[in-house]
DNA sequence: CTGTTAGCGCATTCAC
DNA sequence: GTGAATGCGCTAACAG
């Protein structure tokens, strides 16, 4: 199969050129498919190419071409979040279909190490960028350190700078959970949120206050937390509340992780508080299994993903206007009953 | 802050170096901290490089240096499985150390999607692959393909192929499970497996069948599926296991997909149902919040990424011996009891 | 149809 | 300490 003779030193196309007597230019444009050359030529170039596995360097060829890199960098907190893992597979399927590859970095919520990650990536030549923000002022993200590389921000809108965005409707979706809550006859829910500097922090707390004031209810303090997206935190403060004389009845997370955080607080007490109903933001695989009822702000993290990619090689293709697109998806809310 | 006047075309060294008077070469030595140019000098330089907000093409460098890309390829099935995205954290981790990042690629479980998934990504210069391998036989990943890019197997041995890999303890887990489930007195044991063409699959199975024979007990047929992991497929083979005249009293599953597929067939049946016991292959989160008891063979995934990683680094760094090394993940046997 | 020249942005190698 | 020449692998732009 292989006549490889040299296996360390890797292949260049002046190789495949000289065994063939040809010049190099014949092997670029008989790889590259381009029109302008004999056909039987270009089948003896590739049929070289193959026999001695050659395989061409797709860096050099865009060095010099100047054209796209076909590579996309994803930012993001936490791949062991499924919800930036799925939203990671969105980003993909995209880029499969435009023979692009996803670069990955991770931040751990570290804006400076968002800064790095981002730099890094624009000096590998990505291009276009879909970042997931740390922190909630992005204008690090516009000045020289993008040299014109797009971005697009995914679950939070843009601040400080402007760029495509893709959110979720973090407001319209905790509303309705929240005022399904209080349909059913809650009227102490507990909020177990995000801190107020993130977006999907504030907006999820917007819409459990506005649910709330709707149906008349005056917000509770005692009843209101809003810490990092942890399930530990939130297990903490769901303890603090249920020890309240007067606890609430039902509590409203903010995302997954507060959702699992309130799910354990409630794990070990004793059986009269099965009454207390749980709200949350994203959806959980086997939520339908729990010894819980629950009741989630579903949506799809891959679209997510999918629009962000395609948000960006639109840019790239054709001429969008350059006016800052935003995209929302919407919410679905979704009951898991306990199973019998 | 920014002074660039001509923000569409991406600076150079040239630039910068014109605008100094200096020549391209103080400008490079000055941005790799090369010793041999004069402090004064290099701060200026620095300084220009910040004002001007220039970037170097680390594709250019590399291009022409020839060291490392600082990159690695990462393939994967489905990055949705949380057992890929957790492996995916640990490769980066480790990444992130050498200052490298990881260039992601999903194949679907489809051999042919994997070919070109590697293919892609040796022309795209990667120092090294971390491959989850979709089919049973590997040789396509030792030919010319690779052009010499070192590869790592995760979660399945090379076949075909020479080549590093990680394993997880499949076979001492999954027979671990099983005397467990024999020990609480279960003979009639249900197992909802993998493929035979599967590493995985074959070894799951292996430990299964061994701890039977250990215990005199004779392998039932009806009792035993062997399916890809697919929850939908599971759930179908779980039910038709409960619906025979003697039903299993346990069930054992080979991966999450199929432990999520068994507890769904369990969800709906009469209480009596209760009785039969769950253990599966792969932790699952909320595992202890579930309506049934479960157990597990827990490891640790973020750790296979991160040893498959390191495997890769240490052939390039050191000269390690050109004997395949084969690491494996131990696992432990986790109870996760119904809350109350 | 094919080959030659030049150069993408940068770093090695050698001068000075 | 600094600069000039040369080339990484490949492809535009122009020959012929």
């Amino acid at each position: 199969m292989s006549t490889n003779s040299d296996p360390e030193q890797a292949l260049t196309m002046r190789d495949v050129a000289k065994r063939l007597g040809v010049s190099p230019m014949t092997v670029s444009r008989a790889l590259r498919g381009q029109r302008g050359i004999g056909e039987d030529t270009r089948k003896r170039v590739l049929a070289e190419v193959a026999a001695i596995g050659y395989r061409p360097n797709k860096r050099a060829r865009n060095l010099r071409s100047g054209g796209p890199n076909e590579l996309i960098g994803l930012v993001v907190t936490n791949l062991a979040n499924p919800f930036y893992s799925q939203l990671a597979v969105g980003v993909e399927q995209v880029c499969v279909g435009y023979g692009a590859r996803v670069m990955l970095g991770s931040t751990g919520e570290d804006p400076q190490a968002e800064r790095e990650v981002v730099a890094d990536m624009v000096e590998r030549g990505v291009d276009g960028l879909v970042v997931v923000p740390a922190g909630h002022d992005h204008s690090h993200l516009g000045g020289d350190l993008l040299n014109g590389t797009p971005v697009v921000l995914a679950a939070s809108p843009p601040m400080g700078i402007e760029v495509d965005c893709v959110l979720v409707d973090d407001f319209g979706g905790t509303r309705q959970a929240c005022r399904e809550l209080i349909a059913r006859g809650h009227r102490r829910i507990g909020f177990l949120g995000l801190p107020p500097s993130l977006w999907t922090g504030s907006e999820r707390f917007r819409g459990y206050a506005l649910a709330l004031e709707e149906a008349g209810i005056a917000m509770d303090e005692r009843y209101v937390s809003r810490h990092r997206g942890d399930s530990a935190l939130a297990e903490k403060a769901a303890r603090g509340m249920l020890a309240l004389d007067e606890p609430p009845t039902a509590l409203l997370t903010a995302n997954n992780r507060n959702t699992v955080g309130a799910l354990r607080a409630l794990r070990d007490r004793p059986d009269g508080s099965k009454a207390i109903t749980v709200a949350g933001f994203d959806d959980i695989e086997l939520a339908d299994m729990l010894d819980l009822p629950l009741t989630v702000v579903s949506y799809d993290p891959v679209e997510v993903g999918r629009v962000a990619a395609s948000l960006l090689f639109e840019r790239q293709t054709s001429t969008v206007s350059p006016q800052p697109r935003r995209v929302t998806i919407s919410t679905t809310l979704v009951d898991h009953p306990t199973p019998r």
